[in-house]
DNA sequence: TACCAGGACCTCG
DNA sequence: CGAGGTCATGGT
């Protein structure tokens, strides 16, 4: 797929400026570590593929500003000190970002994944190394000359195909860029101007925030995923309204998609 | 077998 | 505007 995970590293492919560059990452004594098992990277690659990895693991945040503001909430305060250290993952290509917000909406989870895969094995570039496969998630510039036939054969529904295939020519067109979005002065301006594309609603101009833009008050507040953490870690008898999901958040300020993160972390332990 | 899924768009009143 | 219908298929 996108990475793989082995032996304490974790494996990514990149590409550069037509470059592909598959980045071997480890981490030990409180180090992160760089390698390249593939040919022998410039100084100028081995940098930008830093760079790659420092927004992947959005490392530019101050997580110890979020916890003193989690200390201050009951619900973050458990988090915190049970994921201390957990960054956001991002997603630094604004295009992924918003393909996969997109694949996610209204569906399950497991589906979304399948049909990435899908699109992954269809559209993308790949590298093989070690008789492992490692693969691009594809770009706009590809998208934007597929027909929504294309998609709809990968399972796609005509909607989701319509909104991709459009988001893709708007990025080609050079319409829609991370750049653009961070020109805008606040992160209310950001998310008016992900509003306008067709296909992105509330839900995924937060989500994309959060995952892409590096914004920590960016806030899904309407995901399900976040209602049902809440409900089993508060141990409610439902799902909470939007109203309820705000009054829990009245803490979280500034850090609201730090405290959805951790929320999120939260689903995949609730059995133990 | 129902019901729901990390929503958004469209139509109507 | 706000509510209700539609998309469409896989998981549980």
């Amino acid at each position: 797929m996108l990475h793989k995970i082995q032996e304490g590293s974790v494996y990514k492919l990149i590409k550069i400026e037509e470059s592909l560059i598959l980045c071997q990452i480890g981490f030990t004594h409180h180090v992160i570590r760089v390698e390249f098992p593939v040919g022998k990277p410039s100084i100028y690659f081995r940098q930008k593929a830093v760079e790659y990895i420092w927004e992947w693991f959005d490392l530019d945040q101050d997580l110890e500003a979020f916890y003193e503001v989690a200390n201050q909430d009951q619900v973050l305060k458990n988090l915190a000190h049970k994921y201390y250290g957990l960054r956001i993952m991002c997603i630094p290509d604004l295009f992924e970002a918003l393909v996969w917000a997109i694949m996610g909406q209204q569906i399950n989870l497991t589906f979304a994944y399948t049909l990435k895969k899908r699109f992954v094995e269809q559209f993308g570039e790949s590298l093989t190394f070690e008789g492992e496969t490692f693969w691009l998630f594809p770009s706009y510039e590809k998208i934007a000359s597929l027909s929504v036939d294309d998609l709809r054969n990968l399972q796609f529904t005509s909607r989701k195909a319509e909104y991709i295939i459009g988001i893709a020519k708007a990025m080609a067109k050079g319409e829609l860029s991370k750049e653009i979005l961070l020109q805008n002065k606040d992160f209310i301006k950001i998310h008016q101007s992900l509003l306008m594309m067709r296909g992105i609603g509330p839900w995924t101009a937060d989500y994309v925030m959060m995952k892409c833009l590096h914004i920590p008050s960016a806030f899904p507040v309407s995901d399900v995923g976040l209602h049902n953490a809440l409900k089993n870690f508060i141990g409610l008898e439902r799902k909470p309204t939007i109203e309820e999901v705000k009054e829990y958040a009245v803490n979280w300020e500034g850090w609201q998609a730090y405290a959805t993160f951790y929320l999120w972390r939260s689903l995949y332990d609730k059995n133990t």
